[in-house]
DNA sequence: AATTTTAGGTTGTTTATGCAATTAAGCAAT
DNA sequence: ATTGCTTAATTGCATAAACAACCTAAAATT
């Protein structure tokens, strides 16, 4: 990119974050659809404890690139919700390891299925090797940054 | 994008718009460089101002990709640290217009500089070619999705 | 062993978001 | 003119974000 870069209208949208605030909400409001009353940031964390329970917060934190106060405030809600519970690490007592209830695993096979039915919505006619080239762009722009 | 979509690692981070949050953190950070006191989210708002002063808030929602709950707390945000005032519209009495005080017109040049900044930090080593794919893929989701 | 540094979490504060519901003004069409 | 529909903005409520300051436990230094 050139020293003189302008600040575009495309550019803007690509700022704002526009297409992921999009899938967000639609992923909200797929799994509203079938009644499971969690956010996409909810989401996100037990995305990644379906695939594999007790992980830490911190953990959590670079997985999902929030830092560890978002966490903890997550954390909180899903645990209020009754879907993970925190047990603390006797091996690191500083870590609290993070486990699914019962309930919490029971939302893996829908919260999943409305995933995948957001990704499909948000990727209809989209070129795979297009989609490829998008991802590398976005991940080189963090790299950039982090 | 076929029928039974998996959700891999990368298009996680395609979600969680991992990219955007990077650069409007950046931006904060920049505009706090050179003490500017306003939020990415502020700095949004101040250039379509910029740009064209007397919109309306509903105009600024459709630009930001925000809804009008937001854009009036923004405006708030904005007309209590001085740099905005509401305008009511006398052709259109449910409007206001929003217009830039002297302090926000002074904002401007700073403003600019460091989204300017920002975005060529963020897209170093960007090729321009796939760049513009990037973006038409994120237009593409988008309008998928809204 | 004592001290310093680092790492995992929490709390406080401010700001922002989404959604639903509400108010008030404009528009349409009888 | 009255009724009904739409549009602009606001308010309430719950959730989430960033950043700084803090606490405690572990690890590293001396």
């Amino acid at each position: 990119m050139n020293e003189s870069t302008v600040i575009s209208e495309e550019f803007f949208s690509f700022l704002s974050g526009k297409a992921s605030t999009a899938i967000s909400r639609r992923l909200q409001r797929n799994l509203k659809e079938v009644k499971l009353n969690i956010t996409a940031e909810q989401w996100s964390i037990l995305y990644y404890l379906w695939m594999e329970e007790g992980l830490t917060q911190q953990e959590l934190a670079n997985f999902t690139f929030r830092d560890k106060p978002s966490i903890t405030r997550l954390i909180n809600n899903l645990e209020r919700l009754g879907l993970v519970i925190r047990v603390n690490d006797k091996q690191d007592r500083r870590s609290n390891l993070i486990y699914l209830t019962k309930d919490g695993r029971k939302l893996k096979e829908a919260g999943m299925q409305q995933a995948s039915l957001t990704i499909r919505q948000a990727l209809d006619g989209v070129d795979e090797i297009n989609l490829k080239i998008a991802q590398e762009i976005l991940e080189k722009v963090f790299q950039n940054l982090k």
